[in-house]
DNA sequence: GTGAAAGCGCTAACAG
DNA sequence: CTGTTAGCGCTTTCAC
């Protein structure tokens, strides 16, 4: 079914047809009715390609995606979706894949560029309006976008130099909940670090570690273990921390899957929480709302960071900012049952 | 950059240029070699959106979600993904986010026909060659797909008379794993159901009811309980059933949020898993693998739903198979520590 | 081997 | 108000 068909059908005009469709010129009361009848009628869809083509705009934007199996990734695209639902644009999906991708080939990254390359002529054939790229760690990505000349902006990743970024405030948010377990009367902490090459977990410390300076608290370096971000490996460093004589009444784990190791950790070692020892997480994981004491841990703003994305990028695709942004968008602390409040904080 | 413009560049017609690309004509060597050095150079990208629209074919599946942020949807996006990949095809995604809109307006499902019309609208509208509808619950959704002459693929889904489907099995699993209870001694048993009207509550209640009439065995009714999917009312049927003089000795819970309650609930009565009381799930969520003793648990074939799905789909894109099929795939039961082992399973 | 030209379905001057 | 027509970028017959 075409605008020729219907108009033929009408026995008007296709321009008619189109003018009716788009509303864009005036078109009599009458022929109007008979045209939206048929229309109705035959349940006709405008052929979006031929009218792409003809404006030479696609309301199109292409979201890649280098794996969408990572949790993070499928509430971005949601933010994403909601405000390109609002403004009538439609998004098409490049998934990478690459989570399965590296255990079979880890070292050859230029494979992976080869399917960025990919991804991108298909989405730059389709015509997008702009592209939003999106990270499975939040870290810098380097020239991996190439001969594009539409807005970019790079979700939970950044790319120095070229496009927008969205990204979560690691820092100030580690700083933030120290400041919290300060403020409960908390004196000696350890801390769980992810992995030693993390840039988050890196900015995560550098956060806690300024709030601990502000107010002259040094922390021991033997109370700072790397637990590679998992679960195994936090209670490795929780035990190396909590086995020594003197060891800190508070834990501050750099993600929850560490933080949970703590726990058990602490179970082993005959330890309490809170009352014995005070943890934190961060990620807010869906299994922390199921393991008692329920974790303090930190939620990223995902959803937000999608739809923050899509807005920064249909602003430059309209026109109205042209500057390259850099956007940190704020965590919220989510408070549990897991550290030991001021009224209770007494030396038992 | 347009194909007319390389042409101009390299001094020969469109149609040459074309056939270059396309490799569907026999060029010279030499002109080969020069067009394809001034492609590269220019960095040109074909224009799709002009080639589907002249070959009537756009190599492109839509793919309309229910809600992409359960947990499912992404995973069997990926296995879309992958064969879409292998075949070069691409995919649009429409996701109907309906989790966040049935919040607000729980009862007018009118609205979402109205979401989906418009999905319908864009995706045809792209001439897709083909559409998957991923469900939120798999449950049968009906004449939700309006005015299409393509190709349909249910996945996590179904639509009677209209389309494929592709599930996984909800009865044939539990019959299995309730079989292999029965192998290992098990003979007292209560089962914690999901909520009343769910298909596949229902489907895996039976299963294992049918298992245990094969040997003989009757479930007191009043072991049977609602624990409604979630944690807390898997406690609840949890702590209902165990609480009785004679309580079964193996509880099989039809998903693991409920298994986990079931796992509280013991620990409140006193109860050690596997020794006290065997459990099981279904799911296979993440955090099965952070509780100890591991759960022995079911996991659903999701990405190869996700595959098996886009290869009914393009199967009959390519006209290789016109019937509509109804697949179901088998689960994996995986095997943790929750359940007592035949050789220590006397009474104590 | 290569080119000229028609036409996919649509929009947007322009004419009437 | 409505119709005619050029042309978006590409493929593909048909000639040469």
């Amino acid at each position: 079914m075409t605008l020729k068909e219907i108009a033929a059908m009408a026995g008007v005009s296709v321009a008619t047809v189109s003018y009716v469709l788009n509303g864009s010129a005036k078109v009599g009361e009458e022929t109007k009715k008979k045209v939206e009848k048929i229309i109705k009628e035959t349940g006709y869809r405008s052929n979006i390609l031929a009218k792409s083509l003809r404006q030479n705009k696609s309301f199109l934007v292409g979201v890649i995606v280098e794996d969408i199996t990572v949790w993070h990734t499928a509430q971005i695209i949601d933010g994403i979706n909601e405000i390109a639902e609002e403004q009538g644009y439609n998004t098409i999906l490049s998934n990478l894949r690459l989570l399965s991708k590296i255990e079979s080939r880890f070292d050859h990254i230029s494979d992976f560029q080869k399917d960025i390359d990919k991804s991108l002529d298909v989405l730059i054939g389709m015509q997008v309006d702009g592209i939003i790229y999106v990270g499975m760690h939040d870290r810098k990505v380097e020239h991996v976008l190439h001969h594009i000349n539409k807005p970019v902006v790079y979700c939970y990743c950044y790319s120095d130099g070229e496009g927008s970024s969205v990204r979560y405030s690691n820092e100030k948010t580690m700083y933030q909940l120290t400041h919290m377990l300060i403020d409960n009367g908390h004196k000696e902490f350890g801390i769980i670090d992810g992995l030693a090459n993390s840039e988050p977990a890196c900015l995560r410390v550098n956060g806690v570690k300024s709030a601990l300076n502000e107010v002259g608290i040094e922390v021991n370096e033997t109370n700072i273990v790397r637990g590679n971000w998992t679960y195994e490996g936090g209670k490795r460093a929780a035990i190396e921390i909590l086995s020594k004589e003197n060891y800190p009444t508070t834990i501050i784990a750099m993600n929850d899957d560490m933080a949970l190791g703590v726990y058990d950790a602490a179970k082993e070692l005959g330890l309490k929480i809170p009352r014995d020892i005070s943890v934190t997480g961060f990620d807010n994981a869906n299994i922390v709302h199921h393991i008692a004491p329920r974790i303090t841990t930190i939620e990223r703003p995902l959803q937000l960071m999608g739809y923050r994305s899509m807005e920064l990028l249909l602003d430059n695709i309209n026109g109205k900012n042209y500057e390259d942004a850099n956007i940190t968008l704020p965590c919220m602390i989510i408070e549990g049952e897991s550290i030991k409040k001021e009224d209770t904080n007494g030396k038992e």
